[in-house]
DNA sequence: TCCATTTCGTTAGCTAAGCTAATGATTTAT
DNA sequence: ATAAATCATTAGCTTAGCTAACGAAATGGA
């Protein structure tokens, strides 16, 4: 029942998720010399990228319940890298702000993070480059497919 | 004391570490419907493509500490999808082999959950399908850089 | 206006992933 | 023969994730 093209899509699909979950391993590795695990790092990035940010949107965001974003967003405000503030015209709501301390850490830590990739990227042959920097929108469209 | 093409490779491996994460992300959501996590997921998927496998090895394919994976497998052994033998050879060492049981739930999961992806790459057209294709060989290159 | 409902975040209590340190069992090497 | 190394497990910790239940605040209808 599946045409050429599914057979295609279907190894592409493969092929892609497991390159995926490699480059993640691997990635994830440089993360503790930052301090902050993937979960906390991640967030932050969000809230120095989308900040202020309350915590419900903050859990969206990262696809997580809300009581899982009280968490590591206590343990960030602990580390001083990020502050909480209650909204004035609604109180129930907390406003979430990177603190200059953890936009510093967040952009030391990302650039830590990616900098092993990004040499093995700009050592690849010019052609190749160019071919991921395309492939690499069309993957940002998948990646975001709710 | 960076050229073009540095700057290039650093905005192309942050806008790949961003894509790479979203994509599992999305991708996480349908494991519940196989009953394993993806920690029990992936480490069956090396079971069953490689195995018979020591579990010091298994822990090393799945970048992880020896106890974590002890109990990994343990968990996979109580539900009947793996097995677990002493080496004859040298009784310190088990090998580890996935039942018919886990062969077939790995499968299915497996297909489960790239599907959505292979359907929605499916879905671009035929030009962006071949740019993605090429674009993986050159990303599985880069995922297995130690 | 007052009370019911909804919304937002937190607390409590659970499962499971990850770690290190220590232990037991076995093999290897001296 | 005994010391050292190796492989897996146990014990004990931290943290991520969840649901259910709760308190505080805002909203809406009678």
């Amino acid at each position: 029942m599946s045409t050429p093209r599914q057979r295609d899509a279907d190894s592409t699909a493969q092929a892609l998720h497991s390159a995926a979950i490699h480059l993640l391993r691997n990635l994830r590795r440089n993360d503790a010399s930052s301090g902050l695990n993937a979960a906390r790092l991640s967030a932050l990035s969000v809230i120095v990228f989308a900040g202020p940010i309350t915590l419900g949107q903050l859990a969206d965001a990262e696809q997580v319940r809300p009581p899982t974003m009280t968490r590591i967003v206590n343990a960030l405000e602990t580390k001083d890298l990020v502050t909480k503030n209650a909204s004035t015209a609604d109180r129930r709501i907390i406003h979430i702000t990177a603190t200059p301390r953890g936009k510093r850490l967040l952009l030391l830590a990302r650039d830590r993070r990616v900098k092993s990739l990004a040499q093995h990227i700009h050592a690849l042959p010019p052609r190749h480059q160019e071919l991921l920097h395309d492939a690499i929108a069309i993957l940002d469209q998948l990646s975001r497919i709710p």
